[in-house]
RNA sequence: GGGGAUGUAGCCAAGUUGGUAAAGGCACCAGACUUUGACUCUGGCACGCGUAGGUUCAAAUCCUGCCAUCCCUGCCA
């Protein structure tokens, strides 16, 4: 699946560094924050850095980026190793950030000792209108000329727990009347007390993005820190950082768009409210954008990257169509899933000259483009069911299915022909269908030449197996979500019951044995996974591109 | 009355030392094939590269102005 060898602008960045001999390997990382499941967005960044690495022979870091302990879970840690392996993207090394605390910390003395960092007094609310705003330059703090001895005793006391929180800061020195809002004496240590999921409570005090990301990636000897266009205001800090710091070899960081999805919400902060108020069944709902509802709905892992890989890596904001995922799911799936045969919405059909205690049994294939999938052996009895929808009263132009007084084939055994139409005398509605088979003609094309277009699927109705099916007929339960209003929110498009559950579908016996995970093309309908909690349920993955237009 | 990034078809996206039918994919349309109206195959789909000028024999590619979108005013990441 895809080239060998993935040319973009960030690859081209990389073969520069590589030629021009300023690198001599490459060394990427993942670096997200365990504050929520992965999920789509998540795999652009998870396939650039380690296909990156990948590419040039060089190493992949899983990094937890956990120095903000009051949002953090071990929840979130453990499943984010787990979407990742799945994925395939198996990380060489798996680092915590938090690990980093004591460099962090002697880095920040280092920083005082050079007069790059102080120790500002100013609350929050002070340091926001020192700070200035996007047109006008702030105002140097009144504490930024304390003297290097004042500024050591002081971070050395914030560590030691003298200092409520939120009472002081340690800030990097650097230019308060910077166009660029992120240089304006940025805080790079705030006092917090909360209890980290690894560090314990050892610390009071937790470094900040800023000052943290470029020491981790300079200590894990990261080359290239691939991350995602917002960032790009941040650089000139992470280089402020790594030259100050003196850091040699140094990482660079380089941006690129991230993933924008249609109908398609990737904001944890809102997929955390829908697990947490339960309007969803848990992170693995398959109705959400998770890495592991995708598995758990039937996607695989190869076409999640291939839609990554085919969205292109580019620095545009960008919203990518969801059909361009489902092309590539079903692209792999119609080479990989076995062909099964299930019918949603039963119609009974009684095909009157088959005997009644006959069982025929017909060899079908299970995938047409794979001979080595070979074939398996499917009951044909007198009472079979078909797709409600195979069958017209009155056809609309084109329809190629059955009718009364028609024939159509069912699909690896007779030809059948409609004989009688049974309907309720109330209602009108077609409770079932008395056919004739073309017993002379069997599975084979019919001796005199006739042609018989369409083509249904069947199930024997003595042999049926039972399960329910779920349609998802609102991806990810979002509508249009990407032209939200601004005075709307979330929840007014929010479409919880965009689930379809189909209770009486009959499924052909081989069926019954399926796994969990296990995925197949339903005939006509789509393909299909069986759900790995729920295992009742096949979960439509995605539906088969229907070009039939009455008309 | 700031700074930065970006603007190529409905959606992504190649193409940048200027060179003369503007790759490819998704979507869509038409047709062929078909024991799944799927798949596959064939053809179509930007007289145009945000816009207005300029330089040039020649511009998506160079220059200038303008417009639009996104990011930045967390002791979040």
């Amino acid at each position: 699946m895809g080239e060998d060898h993935i040319t973009h602008f960030i690859s081209e960045i990389i073969e520069d560094d590589l030629k021009s001999g300023r690198e001599d390997h490459v060394h990427t990382r993942f670096p997200p924050e365990p504050n929520g499941y992965l999920h789509i967005g998540s795999a652009k960044a998870i396939w650039i850095n380690y296909t990156m690495a990948k590419q040039y022979g060089g190493e992949f870091n899983l990094r937890y980026d956990d120095t903000n302990p009051s949002k953090e879970d071990v929840e979130y840690v453990r499943s984010i190793e787990q979407d990742l392996r799945w994925l395939g993207a198996v990380p060489d090394h798996i680092f915590y950030g938090s690990d980093y605390f004591n460099q962090c910390y002697e880095y920040a003395e280092k920083l005082i000792q050079s007069g790059k960092a102080f120790v500002c007094d100013l609350t929050a609310d002070e340091l926001r209108e020192y700070r200035g705003t996007l047109t006008e330059p702030g105002r140097e703090s009144p504490y930024r000329s304390r003297s290097v001895e004042e500024n050591l005793d002081l971070f050395r006391r914030m560590k030691a727990g003298e200092f409520p929180d939120g009472s002081k800061t340690l800030r990097a020195k650097i230019d308060m009347q910077s166009p660029n809002i992120t240089l304006r004496d940025p805080a790079i240590y705030r006092i917090l007390r909360a209890h980290h999921h690894r560090q314990g409570d050892k610390w009071c005090i937790y470094p900040l993005y800023d000052y943290a990301h470029p020491i981790q990636d300079a200590t894990e000897g990261i080359t290239h820190s691939l991350c995602s266009l917002e960032f790009l205001n941040n650089r000139p800090l992470y280089d402020w950082v790594c030259d100050n710091l003196g850091f040699n070899p140094r990482p660079h960081q380089y941006e690129f768009a991230r993933l924008n999805v249609t109908n398609t919400v990737m904001s944890k902060r809102y997929l955390r409210k829908l697990v947490e108020t339960g309007l969803v069944d848990g992170w693995d709902d398959p109705r959400l954008p998770t890495i592991c509802a995708l598995r758990r709905r039937g996607y695989t892992p190869e076409s999640i990257f291939e839609f990554v890989r085919r969205a292109g890596v580019a620095k545009v904001y960008s919203l990518v169509d969801i059909r361009l995922l489902e092309a590539c799911v079903r692209e792999e799936l119609n080479r990989t899933a076995p062909r099964r045969m299930a019918v949603t919405n039963p119609l009974k059909v009684t095909i009157t000259n088959f005997p009644e205690d006959k069982t025929e049994f017909f060899p079908v294939v299970n995938n047409p483009e794979d001979e080595s999938a070979g074939k398996r052996e499917v009951p044909f009895t007198r009472e079979l069911w078909i797709e409600r929808e195979d069958f017209a009263l009155v056809p609309p132009p084109k329809f190629q299915r059955l009718r009364p007084g028609g024939e159509v084939r069912l699909m690896g055994s007779y030809i059948i022909r409609c004989d009688d139409v049974i309907q309720d005398l109330d209602t009108g509605l077609v409770t079932g269908l008395l056919c004739s088979a073309d017993l002379v003609t069997g599975n084979n094309t019919p001796a005199d030449g006739r042609k018989v277009r369409g083509t249904i699927h069947w199930v024997s109705a003595k042999y049926a197996a039972e399960a329910k099916v779920r349609h998802f007929d609102k991806l990810f339960t979002l509508e249009n979500v990407n032209e939200m209003p601004e005075d709307k929110t979330y929840d007014d498009y929010l479409n919880v019951d965009s689930v379809i559950e189909l209770p009486n579908c009959k499924l052909e016996p081989s069926l019954a044995d399926a796994n969990p995970g296990d995925r197949f093309q339903f005939a006509r309908l789509g393909y299909y996974c069986r759900d790995t909690k729920d295992t009742d349920v096949f979960n439509r993955i995605v539906s088969l591109k229907d070009s039939y237009k009455p008309q």
